[in-house]
DNA sequence: GTTAAAAACGAACGTTCGTGCTAAAATATC
DNA sequence: GATATTTTAGCACGAACGTTCGTTTTTAAC
């Protein structure tokens, strides 16, 4: 890999850090720069605007949300196994990785009424996301191992707003209390 | 009341329109002092700090939310009745009042990892609101409209993720389909 | 109507913001 | 090792940030 892929990469892992912590709009050239140990000027030239850093943020966001969540699951067996994996992994995955808070979550809130490209790349990634969660229920169903006369976005829906519960209250109780509401409810879902 | 009073009342209405659009943490002087129609230094002074105003802002909106949201719904008799108003009322709240998202939302995940008074006050007004639902479910069961073995606080939690979903599917696909999700759910809850 | 108090203003402060430049340093190519 | 290219630094810019100050205007009290 060359020195800038090499730095670029650098710089997105400290950015992603920060907009976990900050937030997306929070993020600014100097503080980044400094983060990192290099010029504001330096840094700025990687990527040619704060938009597109912000964009290339969220995308190396997605990508490492697709190594440690995703990828992971599909290597557990077809089926409600695979699903709970994904759950598991993605607790994980707010709670140890992304200490500050999933950066999706408090980017989507952040620019829901912020029109523009950053606004329209994140509702684009939370709905690859989102898409990723039907089709492991799509899969659950088809292999007999989830029964339910709802529709598979609907499911999806019950599983995100479970996700959504966990992720403010792990900030106001503790994280084992809403670990255990998370829990219960997912139960309760793939039961039902 | 007096003038000062007056003005001040004003710029906090602007302040929280602006909040639910752009977020606390976006919310500068100079800004709303320009929305306001009002010098910069002229707003300050009424407020002795941004904090102090951001405070302020949020104490506002938990105001308004209590005159929006939970006094309306006490009108209502005790029970199922009073909780599904609160339903329709909270939705109403997020969807034509608070039009740029709700400002309790967008606020928490913003402060969530930012210490200091704002977020300490933010999770005070958090869990206030999150007992006010605590006890209109209370009241329902109580009133034995409501027969559950679940415990109280698990309910709330439910209610509350729901509401959540609601709140980022609105801004995703459209509010129609976001809210017959919300309605599903909500019977789904308190039918269990 | 006079006077005391409150409210609003305009200017300036030191910082930080994102974004251009140009020049120097480091890396890659041959 | 010389050359070409990429990467970094340094500096400057205009604008906006929160905040302070002294002054002027408006309100309230008598």
């Amino acid at each position: 890999m060359s020195k800038g892929l090499e730095t670029k990469e650098n710089i997105l892992k400290s950015a992603l850090e920060l907009t976990s912590k900050f937030g997306l709009e929070s993020l600014s050239i100097g503080g980044l720069a400094k983060s990192v140990g290099m010029s504001k000027s330096g840094l700025f030239s990687h990527f040619k605007s704060k938009e597109a850093l912000q964009v290339k943020v969220m995308d190396y966001a997605a990508f490492k949300f697709t190594s440690k969540v995703i990828k992971p699951a599909i290597k557990e067996q077809r089926g409600l196994a695979r699903l709970e994996k994904m759950m598991d992994l993605w607790i994980e995955w707010s709670e140890n990785y992304m200490a500050g808070g999933c950066p999706f979550v408090s980017s989507f809130v952040e620019y829901d009424d912020r029109p523009g490209v950053v606004r329209d790349h994140i509702i684009h990634l939370q709905k690859t996301m989102i898409g990723s969660f039907e089709k492991a229920i799509q899969i659950a169903i088809d292999e007999n191992q989830l029964k339910s006369n709802e529709s598979v976005q609907y499911l999806a829906y019950k599983v995100y707003s479970n996700m959504l519960g966990y992720h403010i209250y792990s900030h106001l109780l503790s994280k084992e209390q809403a670990r255990k509401n998370f829990t219960k409810q997912f139960r309760e879902i793939i039961q039902a």
